[in-house]
DNA sequence: TCAATCACTTGCCGATACGGAAAGTCAAGA
DNA sequence: TCTTGACTTTCCGTATCGGCAAGTGATTGA
């Protein structure tokens, strides 16, 4: 009943992003970015793979001055998440 | 002073690898091989690639009927995997 | 009003990585 | 010695990753 790593989140970046949305609940765009050191372009395309996988919502309120795009993980994206933290942590359980 | 993930550690063919060997010291390849459910050819190649970065030590014991490989972490590959779990568990730590 | 700017997004690379099938290697067994 | 078992290597198609550059759309400044 090994429960399988999940191949969209265990990649490091996107691990990373999950990981700090569920303890911030919501971030910028930016704040993500440089939390990762990557570019804006590995930025949004990371997220767009969450996004496609329904594990993140993405909102781009508009008319209050610079658009600036919020993150937040979905619930489905919080389940899949805390199912895969219970894999890696079943996984490592014995590590000294 | 968040611990990069270790790239070579982190791919869930030999993160699974490294936490096996770490639970049962040594193994015979065909029980990796058979844990992770993948070909010869794959587990090889995984095999490899911690072995070129010292993470595995791998014997062929011969004179004692068919030639088996055994597997086993060395220190440094120890080291290396305890301190990608310590990554993964301050990663994951803020998680339900 | 309309060009410039900000905040991303997408397209286009080249470089790796991954996995399986098939062929190759080599010690042991018949 | 011919075969077999146990991997190893090669081949090959696909997928991912990251950065740069060009593109998009809302907002702002002249």
């Amino acid at each position: 009943m090994t429960a399988a790593l999940n191949e969209v989140i265990h990649a490091p970046n996107r691990l990373q992003i999950c990981a700090f949305l569920i303890s911030v609940d919501r971030a910028e765009f930016s704040v993500v970015r440089d939390m990762l050191g990557v570019t804006d372009s590995v930025t949004s395309k990371h997220i767009k793979v969450l996004e496609q996988a329904s594990y993140v919502q993405i909102a781009k309120p508009t008319g209050q001055g610079r658009v600036k795009t919020w993150l937040e993980l979905t619930p489905s994206g919080r389940l899949a998440y805390a199912a895969h933290v219970e894999a890696l942590r079943h996984l490592i359980a014995e590590s000294p």
